[in-house]
DNA sequence: CGTTGTGAAGGTCTTCACAGCC
DNA sequence: GGCTGTGAAGACCTTCACAACG
């Protein structure tokens, strides 16, 4: 399959599936323009987009909610579950291991791991902290798709190698660092400070465009 | 001052700056290869990126990193100091309140916000937690530069409205929702199920290509 | 000699605008 | 009539390649 769709394009399906969720209980037909408005995109993009999945819509009436909706898991694989590890548990890990987004998209925690003793053991959400020195041990009995990467940026290249070598292909990186991998990983970063500095130059940019 | 920096440049300055913090503990100077190797992009696309700034490199040389630290300060805006606001104090809520990126770039929290009768009046990362009712009142006596929004889905956008009412210019949104607000407002998004489900889409698209 | 700064080329992404269809 | 699907245009971003320079 060659069907290829363009990185933008993949990083909008997310939310346009979410904002289907979210309308499928109002109604259950909805036009590119109204997906547009909630996804706060341009409606061209959103059909352009869609067009990738193949041609869904009915022209004169929109889409059947219901029917994009399962176009959108298909295409993105949401349709197998996956399985998922946390490294690291300090707040941020142990806010992760207790979200229920995951179980809600089909996802599923397998185990979590940090190095302080005092968490080793311990249950978070539902499962044991197990020693950041027996995730080799552990991922060679389970197969982990996605590893969740919430240590310090210190830690996160050698966590990540160690993920790599036990074969785990997707890799979300909350530390505040560029983790270097072969390309046939995927890495995605979610860092806080990353953004708010992305803000803040909005923030001071304005307030240099005010004339003296 | 038109000197308008490309966002797709924007978004990588923050990479750059913390690289170079970690190489100034080994070194004074860099290329922009070094750089480039280090954030994981193009020698060509750094040395672009930091012309928008001026030009500060030496040929031959390259960059000095404590210069160029102070000039992506600045272009960021990171001289100043930023307010910031948490709204929900759940699971992430809470962690990003005892969070200390916030401190390290100088961020300062100066207050945090629920509804749930259980956590108001208690302390989180040595802040009390406020009713959410009062949030007009506090923000009506400190000026906010920030607000962070941790709280379920349904109660982000009316969050973000009253934000926006109040004159907070800067929103970075945890929840997984499009956030609607004026032009002269700017929103972030870091949502973890939208970032999970592009990982998704790489571990599926894969294992289509295997022929059968 | 090594490295920057940058014009030009080549991609990718977005938006327009309209034919085609229900 | 209303909305989709898409070619074409335009904006934006990345990479190349090399002259300029310390």
């Amino acid at each position: 399959m060659t069907n290829s769709i363009p990185t933008a394009t993949v990083a909008r399906l997310p939310v346009y599936l979410r904002c289907l969720v979210d309308m499928s209980e109002r109604q259950t037909t909805c036009s590119s323009e109204q997906l547009a408005a909630v996804a706060g995109v341009n409606s061209a993009q959103v059909r352009k987009d869609l067009s990738y999945l193949g041609s869904h819509g009915v022209r004169g009436v929109g889409y059947t909610i219901a029917d994009l909706q399962e176009q959108l898991r298909r295409a993105l694989g949401l349709h197998k579950g996956y399985s998922v590890v946390i490294l690291g548990v300090g707040n941020l890990g142990s806010a992760l291991a207790s979200y229920p987004g995951f179980d809600a998209w089909g996802f599923q925690v397998v185990a979590l791991f940090d190095v302080d003793p005092a968490r080793i053991g311990t249950m978070i959400g539902g499962h044991e902290v197990r020693a950041l020195s027996d995730l080799e041990q552990t991922l060679s009995n389970v197969t982990v798709d996605i590893g969740i990467v919430a240590t310090p940026a210190s830690a996160a290249q050698d966590v990540a190698d160690r993920l790599v070598a036990a074969g785990v292909r997707s890799i979300l990186n909350f530390a505040p660092t560029v983790l270097h991998v072969p390309d046939s990983v995927k890495t995605r970063r979610l860092d806080v400070s990353t953004q708010l500095q992305i803000l803040t130059y909005h923030l001071q940019s304005e307030s240099e465009d005010t004339p003296g």
